[in-house]
DNA sequence: TTGATAATTGCAAGTAGTTGCAGTTACAAT
DNA sequence: ATTGTAACTGCAACTACTTGCAATTATCAA
């Protein structure tokens, strides 16, 4: 069986359309090491791409995270940031004070995932979130 | 002792300008229902106070975000929303795919703070949070 | 009261993201 | 291969919010 990112074959067998724009943001996105911006991506994506307008960018994140297939978080920085959804199970401590990041595992949320399932009959997407404050050196 | 708004209280103790365009604003919040946008604020402070400015609308948001004196919570609906920081303490959990809205006790997210500051030193800001995902109704 | 002065504001331009619409194209059916 | 069609895209205009700068003004000291 021959490989397919994640993101395609999901997006394939959902009967979306598999255009070359919709490819190279996947692309960008799933070859990414971090958090990476829609800005970052159409400035990939533009290199081969040439007249791909970043409008298309916005909507094929609108489409993935719909779709469940990539995290949005707001990382501080006045843009917010993607990520394939099923990578790197983690969460941010983000400083509004000095910009420092922490990581987090996801376990620590989990209790609470159960509460608001059990005590609300809802299901929170609790997958990669920046929860912010304040770290401990600008504590006052 | 006179009466006077908390926040207005707090900014003048702080050292800041009391102009007439930051008590209208402050007025706006404290006097809102609920949670208000800056839209909303400055329609109503360009009534009594015609030539104010958008700009320092957000700013005074900025400002009084900064001090901790108001929360700042997306509930969707593409634009952001303000109320007092000491009035009401609760959550919202807001369903993506159908907008809907269940109020969470504050006391649902006490263990997860707690163990934010234990484990990682870290003061989260954890008041009048919107926790998005899917409701009952609209579950898959 | 009357200035001095730094904080604050209005304005205009900028940034991140969204949307209506007309033209293009992936994909399926022939 | 050709064609029909709805999905998708580019474009341009728009919304929410931000920012640099010059003019105004709240506050304080004289
Ligand atoms: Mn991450
Ligand atoms: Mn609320
Ligand atoms: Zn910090
Ligand atoms: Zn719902």
């Amino acid at each position: 069986m021959e490989y397919v990112h994640d993101i395609i074959s999901a997006l394939s067998k959902q009967g979306y359309r598999l255009t070359p724009q919709r490819l190279m943001v996947v692309s960008a996105i799933e070859n990414s090491e971090d958090h990476i911006s829609a800005e970052e991506i159409y400035s990939q994506v533009v290199v081969r791409y040439p007249n791909v307008n970043i409008s298309t960018v916005y909507r094929t994140l609108e489409l993935l995270k719909r779709l469940g297939l990539v995290t949005e978080t707001d990382l501080g920085g006045g843009r917010v940031r993607y990520h394939p959804a099923d990578k790197g199970h983690h969460h941010h401590l983000v400083c509004q004070e000095c910009g420092a990041m922490i990581d987090l595992d996801e376990s620590l949320l989990g209790p609470l995932q159960d509460a608001l399932l059990r005590e609300h009959n809802f299901i929170a997407d609790l997958r990669h979130l920046a929860i912010h404050g304040r770290c401990v050196d600008c504590r006052r």
